[in-house]
DNA sequence: TGACACTTGTGACGCTCCGTCAATAATTGA
DNA sequence: TCAATTATTGACGGAGCGTCACAAGTGTCA
């Protein structure tokens, strides 16, 4: 009996799994307006309110799927964060795993808009909503724990006023920013950008330059060391990658 | 008879102003659901016919509510540019009118977001979509025009292989995601970011004194700059925002 | 003025999708 | 075996989009 409970409750757990990834094909195949709670109960040969037994909304389904890959990333970044090294490389560390995060999962960022653009956050459950929030902070806390090692080196001073957090939003807008733009313009090339994602590593360590983090960019090589720590750290996941490069 | 013919065309003309009103106030109000064109009819008491005769579609109305937007963004930036001074001073009044358009128009980066996260964008009629792109194109030759001047001023040099618009690449994402973050998180503070705005003109000055753009930020007081050239440039619209500091 | 052509406005209609819920089927426990 | 509990179903109501045949309004000219 706790057997049959198991293999049932079990049964309903992998289903749970197979609904968000239904939804994420759907989702990216045929974007927002593809994605209908008739369609995918259709395609799993269940009926819709099996699927609401498991999410009560469309948007439930889908915070639970930005959940699935928020939490990936701040895996990505944990281990990319604990490679031994000076503060800045670890840093570095960090955003190779931002940007290999974007490129595995260019969706996200469609899902991310969503969430927040169309009032829908008001609909999701508090567990969720939470859960999504705690990568968030997780993420975050890991690049500020780096900026106070950073600091307590002594490679890096914040002047007067500001906080490490200030700069974490700066990493954060600065990413966020350029990611979003490049997921959604389906070309920048015309506007004179033929690299961005090179643009963006280019930028950043400008930035950090700009607050005096040492070793500067002119002293050392961050963008080589980018490539190698993409085949150090996330030997896996760079396979995915090669070659589309162009996204 | 051309009299009474362009009476009902200026009928007409006010009409699509009194549409596109109308949805900026449901958008703003509530939100992107709570847009309809049911709702816009009625509130119009005009039948849903009419409406469809000036816009084919939901997206339509979306997007010409972008274009007004960013056609405004982008006489600020003119505005902003024409001022005379050193390089890098101009480039704080174009970011002055950045800041200011966000929060005269929050609501902007909902429809931004909208239109590029729902697959809605194929929707729309290819005239509004490159008026929009033009707005676009205008906004970031503006910023690549300074940035140009300065480098002929010889108070920037660019490094190898880096073009201008690399530059504007950093400067447009850096803002649009902090933007964006600023616009969808409901609050920064529990993240220990407890004036976001202050950050970003923080961190740009940071990231352009790490290109080198002189006169440094330690050499000239941007941030008082700042406040100066919004009333110098913009007193009309500054009065609007006044204590309204936290968005 | 009145008949005719043309433009503009209307709202019922068909369709799709969301989320519900009473009825039905399956599973469990005794 | 059978009653209680739990899971599943799909018809249904409701809301919104976009269409289209028809109605109302406007201009033209004899």
């Amino acid at each position: 009996m706790a057997q049959t409970l198991t293999r049932k409750q079990r049964e309903i757990q992998d289903r749970e799994q197979l609904i968000l990834q239904t939804a994420r094909d759907m989702l990216t195949e045929r974007g927002y307006l593809g994605l209908s709670m008739d369609a995918i109960a259709e395609a799993l040969e269940y009926s819709k309110g099996t699927i609401y037994n498991h999410f009560s909304c469309k948007e439930e389904i889908l915070i639970a799927l930005a959940v699935e890959t928020m939490s990936k990333r701040s895996e990505m970044f944990v281990k990319a964060a604990n490679r031994p090294g000076q503060s800045r490389e670890r840093l570095a560390g960090v955003g190779v795993a931002a940007e290999l995060f974007v490129r595995l999962y260019p969706e996200y960022f469609q899902v991310e808009q969503i969430i927040h653009s169309t009032s829908m956050w008001e609909k999701t459950s508090e567990k969720r909503r939470s859960a999504l929030r705690g990568c968030e902070t997780r993420c975050m806390g890991i690049v500020a724990g780096i900026i106070r090692d950073g600091i307590s080196r002594r490679e890096l001073e914040l002047p007067e006023g500001a906080s490490p957090e200030d700069l974490v939003f700066g990493l954060w807008s600065q990413t966020f920013g350029a990611y979003a733009i490049i997921a959604t313009s389906d070309t920048l090339e015309h506007l004179g950008i033929n690299d961005p994602f090179t643009a963006v590593r280019y930028n950043i360590n400008r930035m950090l330059d700009g607050y005096g983090w040492r070793p500067f960019s002119t002293e050392f090589d961050y963008l080589g060391l980018f490539d190698q720590l993409l085949e150090e750290i996330f030997p896996e996941e760079q396979k995915l990658i090669r070659g589309s490069f162009a996204l």
